[in-house]
DNA sequence: GCATATTGTCTCTACCGCGAACAAACGAGC
DNA sequence: GCTCGTTTGTTCGCGGTAGAGACAATATGC
């Protein structure tokens, strides 16, 4: 059904028909690029003399510019279209609790230079002041990328999106961290910050290249926290206070074992890496002191001892797998999403754990369609993190006017 | 953050702006009637000219009608416009698994003769026998009310959208029911379905004559189940298979009882009224048999008893209230709804259960403006089900021309 | 060279909001 | 009763946009 009060009261005027074309135009050339204006013109199904005078305007605009001819069997050679993201850039910033990376993509999202990286610093004030002075040298060193556009920062926390804060990171011991225009002021470029969860979810919907994909998925991402990206008819789910998706804290039992956010038995709780690394050891890692050896076992460290046969090892991941694949469950039930992304360290272990998460995940689903809903595995190679922060910076100006 | 994806790759035309133009009038009108055209283009904030072109094509397809003229201070007195829901009417029927109660309302949802009610029949096909029935009875006995334009009707469970069918309704007993397609055949009118969480939240945002009320809020039955209607962005959330919502089998422990969806401590299974009686006889009120007087007594009755001194009532009561607030922390978790709405019978004992359940939510809430997420109950007598059902049926025709 | 096909542009028309002017209705004051 | 000011509702010319089709440019195949 569509929406029952109208969206934005905002009343339809003389432009409207052109605003809402035009940003059909550019996303169609964005996922089709290269693109002549007759394929434009057959993809919108309009006429394409109406193609053409959007184009134009988009051009002069300097958002598209029209590039080789394209090959045709017969007749007149079409000109091919592109989105214009020569001499622009776009850093993209993931900041996790042991480093933070440092990537330089392209406005479409596309990495230009190799990701770098640094000890994250807890303390705020130093971490920003160390953060804007790798963000400037990255930019001095790619001076020939052209001019950068914005930096995007993911947390892997609940951000308050209007004032730019961090309210709260308990992996990072961050609360109400001011992040946003510290940095903005450090570098006098503008920064977007956003959850790790919901950044990942728009950069599987800015990554598409099909208009068809699924506009309604979840993201789920599993690192030291689980962050989790809800979209809905291709938007991001927000809720009144920008901390929609913390299914993270939604609890497979109430009495479970003590969470980090303060509450007990969050699904966080049994499946962050800590989560399945203390399983390993069998004792809680969060309790002071650990020893050397055992603060450096990191999941991949884990993975590939249960592929060297260490069936503890690999027992900590089934279960960690089981527990994934019961919260799943909840995700499923709550959004019915026609697709489900996984990503995280702990996905280079799928192939060990997709049939125990899908098993899980079964006996909780309500229907057998809710049970088989589509997953789908996003490497770290991938960079879903830094991805998702350049989507940040470079979504809005595709998104719409008011955001723009 | 505006779609990233244009929501309909419907390409705007040279009627998009009025279409846009005139479903904002519309929805106006409703909301705001009786209103003059002047007052309406100052909403609007448009020229008186082009609402009177809006206003004339409404009234020429007779959904809009001129009334009696207003009072003005100084000046030409205005002529006030009204939707027009005279000589309509709606027939709404909420399907409850003892009893089935059919109300008969107008365009807007208001109730025009008193609520009947009939016992539900197990069996699907005499059930729609009998609803048909009583339906035909309900309208020939009010012939006044004008021309029916639809039925709506509210379902205990999962209802697939397309195909009109119950797709399983455990309280009912029915699995995969052909329900919408044999009722408007056997009635000759058009039948709409729908689950009863979502109804409500559709009632909910329907009944709103304030168009700044909230649009991103959950709704909450709690009566042998446990229903969730979502509404963001003045949309019902709906999912891939229509099952969105369903917060109930989300568990509070995977470890907890067992839940009529197969599952095992889910929230249902704490909180529904068989729960809330369960706990006060000390038994599981499913397991047959149980003597005449047990199964005769109703929450109502248990809330009576609760007011009345028994301790164990008011403690049962409390329990209930207390895992109605943890489960309320997965949703305000989950969704960040800028408002909750709760309905059912356990409404009655709100003033016994508030502070429990808040307390139980502010455990839960990853923040505390979640935590203090506003409540609001909507007392039985408000019909909130039934209203549902008739804003099934008069709601689309307001929503927009795809669905109308 | 010519027919055919395809791309991109141009022109004319229809639709609809924009802005302003105007008629109608009404009260206040003379 | 008359005029003036105010408010409502209508009308008209203007400008921006899509719709439909003609047209030039460009390429292939015979």
């Amino acid at each position: 059904m569509r929406p029952t009060q109208p969206r934005h009261l905002r009343v339809a005027t003389r432009g409207t028909t052109r605003e809402i074309n035009r940003r059909i135009a550019l996303n169609l050339i964005r996922t089709n690029q290269p693109i002549s204006r007759a394929d434009l013109a057959r993809l919108m199904e309009t006429r394409r003399g109406a193609v053409t005078l959007l184009v134009n305007e988009l051009i002069h605009d300097g958002v598209v510019f029209e590039g080789a001819t394209g090959e045709a069997k017969r007749g007149r050679k079409p000109t091919f279209l592109y989105i214009d993201s020569r001499k622009r850039c776009v850093v993209a910033v993931d900041i996790r609790p042991t480093r933070t990376f440092i990537m330089v993509t392209d406005l479409m999202g596309h990495q230009l230079a190799s990701v770098t990286s640094f000890p994250t610093e807890r303390d705020p004030k130093r971490f920003i002041a160390a953060l804007a002075k790798r963000v400037k040298s990255v930019l001095v060193e790619h001076k020939d990328l052209g001019r950068c556009q914005g930096v995007g920062v993911v947390v892997p926390g609940m951000v308050e999106s209007e004032a730019g804060r961090v309210l709260l990171a308990p992996n990072l011991g961050w609360r109400n961290v001011d992040l946003r225009d510290p940095l903005a002021s450090a570098l006098g470029l503008p920064v977007q910050i956003e959850n790790s969860g919901k950044a990942c979810a728009l950069a599987q919907l800015w990554a598409t290249r099909d208009a068809r994909a699924p506009t309604n998925f979840v993201y789920i991402t599993v690192s030291d926290g689980l962050g989790v990206g809800i979209v809905l008819g291709g938007e991001i789910v927000r809720g009144q206070h920008n901390i929609a998706g913390e299914f993270g804290h939604v609890p497979l039992n109430v009495d479970g074992p003590r969470c980090g956010c303060g509450a007990t038995g969050c699904w966080e709780a049994y499946v962050s890496n800590l989560a399945t690394l203390s399983r390993y050891f069998g004792r809680d890692l969060r309790d002071r002191p650990v020893s050397a050896d055992v603060a450096a076992l990191t999941v991949d460290d884990l993975i590939a001892r249960a592929r060297g046969g260490d069936a503890k090892a690999l027992a900590a991941l089934l279960s960690t797998a089981r527990y994934l694949g019961l919260g799943l469950g909840s995700v499923v039930n709550a959004i019915d999403p026609s697709h489900v992304y996984i990503g995280g360290e702990i996905t280079a272990a799928w192939d060990l754990m997709e049939a125990t998460v899908r098993t899980a995940l079964a006996e909780r689903a309500l229907t057998p369609s809710a049970g088989a809903t589509p997953i789908t595995v996003v490497p770290p190679e991938h960079y879903p993190r830094l991805r998702g922060a350049a989507a940040l910076v470079a979504a809005p100006s595709f998104a719409g006017e008011g955001v723009a």
